[in-house]
Parts: structure tokens; sequence; C-alpha cells
RNA sequence: GGAGAGAUGGCAGAGUGGUCGAACGCGGCGGUCUUGAAAACCGUUAACUGUAACAGGUUCGGGGGUUCGAAUCCCUCUCUCUCCGCCA
């Protein structure tokens, strides 16, 4: 959420802002304005009642406390004249906040001065590229036939006990995923990140808190009978550990990881986007999240960076790093950077990672606050990334490391699978 | 699922209609003392809103009500805890 000052103070910013990640509903920043100028105008006359019927009240009680039964009953029928006036004044205030806050939510953060403009994933612009290509001359099977040879995954199972898009993992391949996301919370862990096990179903505030409502309502999966939503990022519990909280300076910045499994519906997805691991309803992912001064989060978002990028290396893969341009960003971010795998076999790129600086856009809606040197209280800067998200991951490792012989895996996971190869 | 208790400042915890934005304590910050630290002592320390700055306003889990006046009384919602039941 924007700071209501900000629309006081440098309108043009926000426009401009808006522009960039092509939002349309620009009339918006006018209908806030013109609200919060009535409001703050409504504001004065409702304090200034409030004030006189305070002394007014405190009069009555000194005057009770004399024993001056009179005087207090004649100040009483005063009071009680303007009681009426006073409700309608606060009614339309409350009103005129509830309607400003409606229009304030619906609006995404700005984007920092580096994020490209356009409108589409070919306007993204790729910032560096590491790895190399696997030589796939022997065979070049996509992942998906990769599953079925070796038992890995069965799709159809899922499509049985829900439905598609919840692969069932099996024999080696769960064994796979388990040996992943252990690597990388291991990982994580040793560049000083906190490991939670969160809840994996959240309560409205909380996805509020993120971002998620009301901006992407139809995309997260609804326990209606108690209100609650499947997390689609362990982000989104992991952030809201420090709703509501002051951190002291010394304690930044903040560094958690969390593994989760993400649930999204994906609605309106289709072809041969989501063959395979490609798209997947449900998925493996593990997360870190850092709150940070305002001042050092663009450092700490390069160094976020820095570490996936460190992790995708690892794993022997061949990645490119993007930042994402305007239209492409996602609605509370303020600078994106997007990690993608190369697919030998299907020949495309496939995003693992997504690391961004949300700035205060989040910890605004959730009221994560430190004290700065000079004792004022102001708000943090969020930012996280997937480090990393298992399914592409997965795909990728399968299809790359392909041999005749079977699927030769990258050394790091050599202890944590039990044996260099499926197969 | 049944019965009961509760939700107050960073924490802990008083306060049951009138100078209560809220005692005492812990913690934090500043100071005295000390070579330095600890201890002790003194002072200070809620958030939000608003203003050029003061003033003013709001907030004692959320919402509503009673009253001139509500942390305190009433209604309602949410959450937490204890006991019983069920259960991984």
């Amino acid at each position: 959420m924007l700071p209501i000052h900000l629309f006081r103070q440098n309108k043009e910013l926000i426009l401009d802002g808006l522009k960039k990640k092509n939002f349309r509903d620009t009339d918006l920043v006018e209908k806030i304005v013109n609200i919060d100028e009535r409001r703050r105008a409504l504001q004065v006359e409702n304090d200034a009642l409030a004030s006189s019927q305070n002394a007014a009240a405190k009069s009555i009680g000194q005057l009770m406390a004399k024993g001056d039964k009179e005087g207090a009953e004649l100040l009483k029928e005063k009071v009680g004249l303007h009681k009426e006036q006073a409700k309608d004044i606060a009614q339309k205030l409350s009103d005129l906040e509830t309607e400003m806050q409606d229009m304030l939510v619906r609006l995404p953060n700005l984007p920092h001065s580096s994020v490209p403009a356009g409108k589409t994933p070919e306007d993204n612009e790729v910032v560096r590229e590491g790895g190399s290509m696997p030589d796939l001359t022997a065979q070049k099977l996509p992942h998906w036939e990769l599953a079925d040879k070796y038992k890995l995954i069965d799709f159809e199972l899922g499509n049985k006990i829900t439905g598609s898009g919840f692969p069932v993992f099996m024999g080696q391949g769960a064994r796979l995923q388990r040996a992943l996301i252990n690597y990388f919370l291991d990982y994580n862990m040793a560049a000083g990140y906190k490991e939670f096990c969160p809840p994996f179903m959240v309560n409205e505030a909380s996805a509020y808190g993120t971002g998620q409502l009301p901006d992407k309502e139809g995309q997260m999966y609804h326990a209606v009978a108690d209100n609650f939503y499947l997390i689609p990022t362990a982000e989104v519990p992991i952030t809201n550990l420090y709703r509501d909280t002051i951190i002291q300076e010394s304690e930044l910045p903040v560094k958690m990881t969390a593994y989760s499994p993400c649930f999204r519906r994906e609605a309106g997805s289709y072809g041969k986007d989501v063959r395979g691991l490609n798209r997947v309803h449900q998925f493996d992912k593990v997360e870190i999240v850092q709150l940070a001064t305002p001042t050092g989060s663009y450092d700490v978002l390069d160094g976020m960076v820095k570490h996936v990028e460190v992790l995708l290396q690892s794993l022997g893969l061949q990645y490119r790093i993007l930042r994402l341009c305007g239209g492409d960003m996602s609605f509370a971010s303020a600078l994106t950077y997007d990690f993608e795998v190369y697919s030998a076999a299907q020949e495309r790129w496939l995003e693992v990672s997504s690391v961004s600086n949300f700035e205060t856009f989040q910890t605004n809606r959730m009221k994560i606050r430190y004290k700065d040197g000079s004792g004022k209280t102001q708000l943090v800067h969020s930012l996280n990334g997937s480090s990393l998200a298992l399914p592409r991951i997965m795909a990728c490792l399968l299809e790359n490391n392909q041999t005749p012989e079977g699927i030769k895996l990258p050394q790091v996971l050599w202890s944590y699978f039990g044996k260099e190869m499926i197969g």
C-alpha cells in the first residue's frame, strides 16, 4: 500500500510509476487526493467538536464533585444538543476513510527507477547468464517421459485422487524432492537465515498483509468454512510473523527461510505451459525472506540475488537472470529479478526463482516498523525470493543430466539423495 | 463437541463509570559514580492522526450500544487459556 503522504506531496511520481507498471485505473489517484482533502477538512471539524465535548464532560465531572448538581444539569443539556451533529460527522468521516482505504489497496506498488519499461515478458532485461549448456546428443527426453521411465512421478494417479496439476511423487522421485528441500534449507541456514516451519493455511489478515488480497483473490484456494486460504508461497506466513511489530534496529536485517508446499489455482493457464511439472497446482518451494532498513534494502536485494545464483551454480544448471519490466512485475513489487534455467529437452527457459524488493508496500499494510537511530519509528523494507522452487528445478535436473545409463545428479545432492544416479 | 476464565503499553501486570493515556515492576534510552564495566541512585520511555510548530483528536482484542462522560456497564464478533470428551 502506498503511503498517503506521497499523494499529497508527489502525485506525478505515482502517476509515472503506475504508467510504467501499465496500470490502467489511474483515475484512482485523483480520487484519492480528492477524498483525502475532504477527509482532512472533516477531521478538523470532528476534532474541534470532540474537543469541546471532552471539555464539557470534564467540567460536568468537576461540578458533580463539588456538589453543584444544578450547574451540572444545565451543562448536560447544552452538550446534548451537539450529539447528533457529532455523530453525523463521525459517520461521514469513517465512510470517507473506508472509501479511501478501498482505493488505496487497489493500487500496485511503484517500480524502482531501474525497472525497464515494457508490457510483456519479451521486454524483460537479461542481466547476466551463467552455467553451460548440456550435451544431449544421445537422448533428449522431456522430463515427463523421464519421470515415467524411472517411475518418479505419476501424473495420472494425481488426477485420480485430486485432479490435474497435483502430481504424485514416488520412489526415487519422492526422495529427490526431499533431498532438494533439505539441501536448499541447509544452504540458506548456512547463509544466516533462520529456519521456520509455518502454517500452510492463513487467515484473511495475513493474505491481505502480503498483498494477495484483494489483488489475487481468485488465485488462492479458499477453505470457506473457516475462511482460511491455502498459502501460495511461504512468503505469506513468514512475512506475517512480524505483522504489527516494532523491531529494534539492532535486529535488522531479519533473515528467515522456510520450506512449504504452495497451492495455486493458476486459473487461465493452458497448453505447453502446463505440461508435466511446468505448471502445477501444488508444488514445493523453499523461500527466503528478509526485513531490512530502507537505506540498506537494495544491497540486501543484491545479496539475495547472489545467494540464489550461487545455489543454481552448485546444481550445475544453465541459468539467466532477468530484471522484470514494469508490465511483468507483480502487484506488490518495486524491483524483481527472475531466475530462469534452461530446459535442454524442451528447449525453453523455465522460471525457478523470483527475488523482489517490496520496499514498504507490504510493511505498510502489516505495520512492520523499526526504531531508527533518532528514536523515530518507521516502516522497514520487506524482500523475498525463492531459494528455490522445486518442480522446474527437478524438470531441468532430469532433462539436462540424462544419460543412457540413468540420470546423473550434481555432486551437492549425493549425500542428500543417497547415491549419484537415478536409474 | 461440552463447561468455565480471559484479551490493557516492548514484556509482565494493576486498574470495575469522572483530571486514566493508564500504577508498580522488568526491559530500553540518558545521566551520576567508575580507569572501564557491573551494582546502586536520578531522570526519561506507547502508537496512530494532525500542525510550519504548538494545540487538538483517536486508540486498553474488533464492531455496536448506554451515558454529559466508558479500560471500567450492556450486546455482538474474533481470538487465547483451563478442565472434560474425541483424536495424530
